[in-house]
DNA sequence: TTTTGTAATCGTAACGTTACGATTGCATCT
DNA sequence: AGATGCAATCGTAACGTTACGATTACAAAA
């Protein structure tokens, strides 16, 4: 079927590209139009066209003109890859996402942000890699073959713990990064993050005005920084009302509904059984109800409940409990933004963004 | 418990101060370990490099070996761009993924398909791409956007429709592809796809059993594929126990929850509401929970209700419902695979497979 | 001895892009 | 006239990799 036309006539290298047993590569690949292309077609250098295509300052307007009307008509889209090999730039962004295997339902809760990540490079003329981990993968490690695949011109890092190292690291090597949650380490680096210590004190706080004092507390990992700040807001608030900390209604490894059902049915089999509870996330919720539910208990009335709902799923469950959402998409497009700034001007001012949840009306 | 610094920022955007380093864009970049020092640092010739660290016959076992020592000793990577530009292949899959502006939770069913196919694509020695489009994007373009970048080796595809044009193109082009779903063309590719007629037929079967014969039936979009498949699954099951199909009780559109509990709620408001209801998924399956709540209605006695649940959530409700799951890790992993084989094979014969549905057993 | 064969290695030329210095042509100033 | 300045364009050399043909060295066959 198809023709080989030599296009290297010009240039007095000639060679036969013979097309044996009909099967190759990329035809696509093949036939792409590129910037010799469209410099034999209208008698320029490469490097004009290179430079008309930037709008280089160097090209005369009218040439400009017509090397893009060119590059259009014939579909001219830049090389990726000639193109990275020479600056060095990608225009490739990745993120490095731990999933959680052990229940695919707390996955969920993060896909506003990949969406809006996805959206947000895309427009910013970037495309976006998720580097999916295990919990068997050591995250350090994750950054490191980032860093040595040099693939990306810059990383988004979440779940971020004390002292992190990859903060560090990537400091270290000068890898733009922005970081989804906070550390405690006594460097500025670029993050977006959720005021999780206030989400947590306003979530406390409202169960008090429904006359709660017996408040349960349902967190992630211990080690996780989004629930060190929520185990603050928690205490802040009891704090302020004078109620001291039972140790016992702190729960701690709420990431499956497993979990959450079971302790919280524990809670409520006790001597003295929570009247209020914060849930970690809407899995943890899903996991409350159910133990709720096995002993015949309304949520609303027997056990006030306020709960994350940034997917809106609370809100339609035929239950009464508090939400409060956060604009995941939002955070995800945020995290992108910063770290564009930052590629574009890494000595720059480091840019750190605080968004703060939206609580329901305390109708 | 960490201590966590960082409580002065307000909401929204707020700056810190710059920590200026005086250095240079990427110093890992410059200073990565290339083909040229290795053969200049053993005395060989770059070719003979290359081809010993990939086994070549042409090169003695014990310069392999002292090659790869010494690629081990400096942590050479092969870069990615380089090998690329020469080879034409990118070792990077692109996923082109609709994103439900209107619902977040909606796409939250797909991340198990993420995870699965990143984790696939990881062990294969690829990189996986997310390429999200809104509903605003028009498929095809962004199918023909994937062609020209020619930055994958592969695409997935998903959401078929009718006579998808883009399983057309993708075959013109020649470019390794895999569907996720099926489209009514009378040509081979490769796809995977969950057996939604199966699905739906025996969903119905299991209503049936219940006693129930007004059986409602929620679909996602009319021209999306998997509906039509399961509007089949759902007229063969009734046409074998003879009963007529009542349009009234067929519902479009429902992606959201929303639209669900309106739907939902106009049939249990008309004079003859149903008795079964057969969701589309856990979103579906959510609304109609918020509808039968609003009237008071216990799902499993009211109303039988089946869903799919491949994400948990229904099972883990405080409420009677029938349950059937997809394992879609297993599916995106099960696209990679394909993918894979077509990339090495493109003349290959045509690899699909079809996925069953798992239903819990009918108590 | 010369020839032939073979295993091991090398050199060069691409892939498509951009950076940089060189080179035109032409108008303007001594 | 000759020199100068400038705008516009060009040529070459990379970036790191691989494909391909060429070139060794050396042993075996003639």
């Amino acid at each position: 079927m198809g023709v080989w036309i030599d296009r290297d006539v010009e240039f007095g290298n000639a060679m036969a590209v013979s097309k044996s047993a009909g099967a190759f590569a990329n035809e696509v690949g093949r036939t792409m139009a590129n910037l010799k292309q469209i410099a034999a077609e209208l008698s320029l250098s490469v490097t004009t066209v290179s430079r008309a295509l930037k709008d280089g300052p160097e090209v005369q307007p009218s040439t400009i003109a017509r090397v893009k009307e060119a590059a259009k008509r014939v579909g001219y889209l830049p090389n990726h890859h000639g193109r990275a090999l020479k600056t060095g730039r990608t225009q490739t962004l990745t993120a490095v996402l731990p999933m959680e295997t052990r229940d695919h339902l707390s996955d969920l809760l993060k896909l506003p942000l990949i969406e809006g990540m996805t959206l947000a490079a895309r427009q910013a003329g970037y495309s976006l890699s998720i580097y999916s981990t295990t919990p068997d993968d050591d995250p350090v490690e994750s950054v490191q073959r980032q860093l040595q695949a040099r693939s990306a011109d810059g990383l988004v890092i979440t779940r971020l713990v004390s002292a992190d190292p990859r903060v560090k690291l990537l400091l270290d090597q000068r890898m733009p990064f922005v970081a989804f949650g906070r550390t405690d380490l006594d460097v500025a680096y670029p993050y977006v993050d959720v005021d999780n210590e206030q989400i947590a004190y306003e979530a406390t706080r409202r169960l008090m005005d429904k006359g709660c004092r017996r408040i349960a507390l349902q967190l992630l990992v211990p080690e996780d920084q989004a629930s060190a700040m929520r185990l603050s807001g928690y205490g802040r608030a009891m704090a302020e009302a004078g109620i001291p900390i039972d140790q016992s209604l702190i729960g701690h490894g709420m990431f499956t509904m497993e979990s959450s059902a079971g302790w919280f049915d524990r809670l409520l089999a006790s001597s003295d059984p929570p009247t209020g509870l914060a849930c970690a996330n809407e899995l943890g919720l899903l996991g409350a109800l159910h133990a709720l539910g096995k002993r015949g208990l309304t949520p609303g009335r027997d056990v006030h409940i306020v709960t994350r709902d940034s997917t809106r799923l609370a809100r339609f469950l035929p239950a009464k409990i508090g939400v409060h959402s956060v604009d995941m998409t939002g955070v995800g497009r945020k995290l992108i933004e910063v770290l564009e700034s930052r590629i574009i001007n890494p000595l720059g001012p480091v840019e750190t963004v605080l968004v703060q949840g939206r609580f329901e009306p305390a109708e």
